[in-house]
DNA sequence: CATGGTAGTTAGTGGTCACTAACCTAGGCG
DNA sequence: CGCCTAGGTTAGTGACCACTAACTACCATG
């Protein structure tokens, strides 16, 4: 296909509705997408096409703002971790009362639960821990999971086998919502007892 | 490239070192492959090249044997469910007394433990997990998910809690596994406590 | 020895994907 | 105004990938 004179053809006005934004601005809003989209599909399974649709850029944009896919991916569990850290500082302000355990735990338990409302938000973590054969997605996950270990211990003093326990939990509630799985199969009922919750 | 009589050309002997297997016997053979491979990669991040590479066979193949990529993925994570339902059933043939616990499902806590030697079983139920966006996916890993609670339920009669409780710490050493933690780790002993790898 | 079914192969194909090259354009400022 | 920086685009590329078509090789049986 030769060309004739100008190498490309005369291009629309760019950006219709929304105007330019700054780099960073732009960045955030890619990563939000990236969020979304990977949280669907995990690393492999989402291109990043897909992602760009999403956030109402080019593609090849992403790559002048992230280098690469995996830098993309990297910041959209970054960000993921952000927003769970995020939510727990919250929670720590209220803790609720409970029979036998730290109120304050059990205040960012109920938090975590809530975090299921988006759907993505739990689901890339997920993807985030599948993606370790990686070792440079490894040493990241490794570090960012460290950190909220960390948070968590440091907002509510509870024995290790008790921050053990609720992180367990909490990964139980991961795989169960990538499941579609209900509160109450969780518990159980249905499965093993079929009683109520 | 224009070939001259032949459409194929002339053909080395076939299976060199290993002979003919039955179809199933071949089946089996590429399941086996297909769980490191998927354990490694995951649904999107796995070629069925790799699989056929490493099942010593070639990639075509595959596709006669399983009709498509995911029919061999949903195989392989059955096979990782068997082999973990397995390893349940020899457990529970020896419990071990613990203080304040089932000492069958001890014993199965141990087995779990156990299955960790091969890196790429467990890790494969984390992809499967990670890969129930797909309707298709997601209906199998629920059926062979609660089939394997209902197994463990049948086999330990513990509370619905313990069984729950169960479950979040398997889930946990999956993810665990994935970062490569080490049971140590696990623990929380270096990230709250400050104690020795 | 023919013949037919089953195990297995090579060659190819249409489509997708991460990433690059090259270009365009709005706005701040001297 | 002229120009430069920074935000954004279209067009393309080489590699890969799931899956198909068509063929070959072995073996049991009559």
């Amino acid at each position: 296909m030769t060309r004739v004179a100008t190498r490309n053809g005369p291009q629309p006005p760019t950006t219709i509705g929304s105007h330019r934004l700054t780099a960073d601005e732009r960045r955030a809003e890619v990563v939000e997408a990236a969020v979304v989209a990977f949280g669907r599909g995990g690393y492999a399974g989402t291109s990043t096409e897909e992602i760009a649709r999403l956030a109402g850029v080019s593609q090849p944009y992403l790559f002048r703002l992230f280098g690469t896919k995996q830098e993309l991916f990297l910041a959209a569990v970054g960000r993921a971790f952000d927003r769970i850290e995020g939510a727990f500082s919250e929670a720590a302000k209220h803790p609720v009362l409970v029979e036998g355990g730290d109120p304050v735990l059990a205040a960012m338990g109920h938090a975590y639960g809530d975090l299921l409302e988006d759907r993505w938000l739990l689901r890339i973590q997920l993807h985030a821990f599948a993606a370790c054969e990686d070792p440079v997605v490894r040493a990241f996950v490794r570090e960012r999971f460290a950190q909220l270990v960390a948070h968590v211990a440091a907002l509510a003093s509870v024995s290790p086998l008790a921050l053990r326990t609720f992180f367990a939990e909490g990964m139980l509630i991961n795989v169960a919502a990538a499941m579609e799985l209900t509160e109450a199969d969780i518990v159980w009922q249905r499965i093993c007892e079929g009683g109520p919750a």
